[in-house]
DNA sequence: CGTCAGGTTGACTGCGCTCAATATACGTGG
DNA sequence: CCACGTATATTGAGCGCAGTCAACCTGACG
């Protein structure tokens, strides 16, 4: 709870805070900071931190392993909304409500840190600098989700998964883990559910990408084989001369993203769309 | 520019001053507001607010008129973000990179209010209900971004090309205007580039809600004419129980919304994607 | 060993894209 | 004011991508 007992508790100790804090802060400010944070945790797979339709009252960052945020409809229709891996803030959407706008629900084993908005709210007026990071992590957010509706609006189903496999890969480079083979956390049909897509397609997709030996999957576990080759499918028109694809070079202008798998490269079509 | 020479310079005296301001400042905090602001316009169609990767410095009101934000991919490829309609704002999304990550550009006559974010920023130090206001509609826009999302991500053709008829009526509806009978600001073309469709497939759908005698359109006048009719092809399943639709009822849970066409209604399939 | 969720594969269908032609609206100059 | 050209909008024909339905496979767990 609060952060007496021991340095094990200061955000400064946390390997993440050079992406929850701004850079700028002293000691005694992130002490500031850290008191107001709770750990909630370890969750197990399946577990929520919040509820749809509950009172709002709290943002959340993942420490350790990744969260999905999950609106239904009146229908109970659900579609999801956000895969969040660590360093990845989530919650924000929802600070204008009084309740929350989605249900944020644990993918795997997962560690979290709650902060309660208003009260970060009211320290934001007397450090400058947090306030600026609330301001640049919203931003992000919205940013982030423009991207994601950019994939969403006119990309093919391949473009679609590919955009989700380079994203978590870059989130694992951002993160000093191995870019190139790695775990998924979600479903097939959590993918799906995300990217707009059903889940047999997702599944013939990630098929047909080991076939053509760009990738290999097995269950959740992840090798791309041949990253240039991907991100050239994302954004190069197959029509047009190619614009050699580099590793991790899609969306040159939109790459300053932290937020994970939110942070979709920016979408593109062949010119012709879908 | 600065506010000396009439109160017509005031934000107390526009009347979109509830949207944009927070309700609670006093004349002198309205007035220290309003110093910063630089009325833009009128512009006329086509032209620019701002353009991608230009320095970022301000985000922006709509006044009257209406704008369309747009990203351009490498390839010239482009796509359309967002519409912004009077008391909308744009620009958020860019505040956490140097340069803006899309192109702001003016559908009809319009005219604008700019408000460069840095100074914003800086007095929403000593104006706490400033600064939960932006934290508020920085808010609103991720959470109505996710809706974009939600709408793009599995719905039909015709459920997105209605999503978008009933939010602008909406938009009307909450400004005093006719939610029945509206100008659309924007092209076929452009409708299309938002909602991820082909032009012609927009044009078709807009012709067959004519032909059932759900709305009137001849060019960009639209008149709603079964609005309840209309809403419930959005929210309800055609297998499930009807939930009797309302009109201008979908997504209760988001309808806080006052980012125009912005706020998409929480998008939902009939149960079956697509 | 049975059960059940999660994942894969196949056959079929339909929505929405493409291409192409035509119609209408708008702005401009004669 | 009308003739004209260009941009925007409509309509039709055909086809391909991805959804649906259904069957089957795999692995985790009691």
């Amino acid at each position: 709870m609060s952060a007496l007992s021991c340095q094990q508790n200061l955000c400064s100790c946390c390997a993440l805070s050079s992406v929850c804090l701004p850079g700028e802060m002293n000691p005694g400010q992130i002490r500031d900071v850290s008191a107001l944070v709770r750990s909630l945790g370890p969750l197990t797979r399946g577990q929520r931190v919040f509820s749809q339709n509950t009172p709002f009252s709290s943002c959340y960052f993942v420490k350790t392993g990744a969260v999905k945020t999950v609106t239904v409809s009146e229908r109970g229709d659900e579609r999801i909304l956000g895969f969040y891996l660590p360093g990845d803030v989530f919650g924000l959407s929802s600070m204008n409500r009084r309740s929350y706008s989605c249900s944020a629900i644990a993918l795997e084993h997962t560690s979290i840190c709650e902060l309660p908005f208003r009260q970060l709210e009211q320290l934001a007026r007397s450090i400058p600098e947090l306030q600026h990071h609330l301001f640049d992590l919203m931003s992000r957010e919205i940013a982030n989700a423009e991207n994601i509706s950019m994939l969403l609006s006119s990309n093919t189903a391949e473009e679609r998964v590919i955009a989700l496999l380079l994203n978590v890969s870059e989130h694992h480079r951002q993160r000093k883990l191995s870019p190139l083979q790695f775990r998924l956390p979600m479903s097939r049909s959590d993918m799906g559910s995300f990217l707009g897509l059903a889940v047999e397609t997702v599944s013939r997709i990630l098929g047909s990408l080991h076939k053509q030996g760009l990738i290999n999957i097995t269950g959740r576990t992840v090798v791309l084989l041949q990253p240039a080759r991907l991100s050239q499918r994302l954004a190069v028109d197959p029509d047009a001369p190619a614009t050699k694809g580099d590793d991790f070079c899609w969306s040159p202008g939109h790459s300053h993203t932290v937020a994970g798998v939110s942070g979709m490269p920016a979408a593109n079509t062949s010119g012709t769309a879908r």
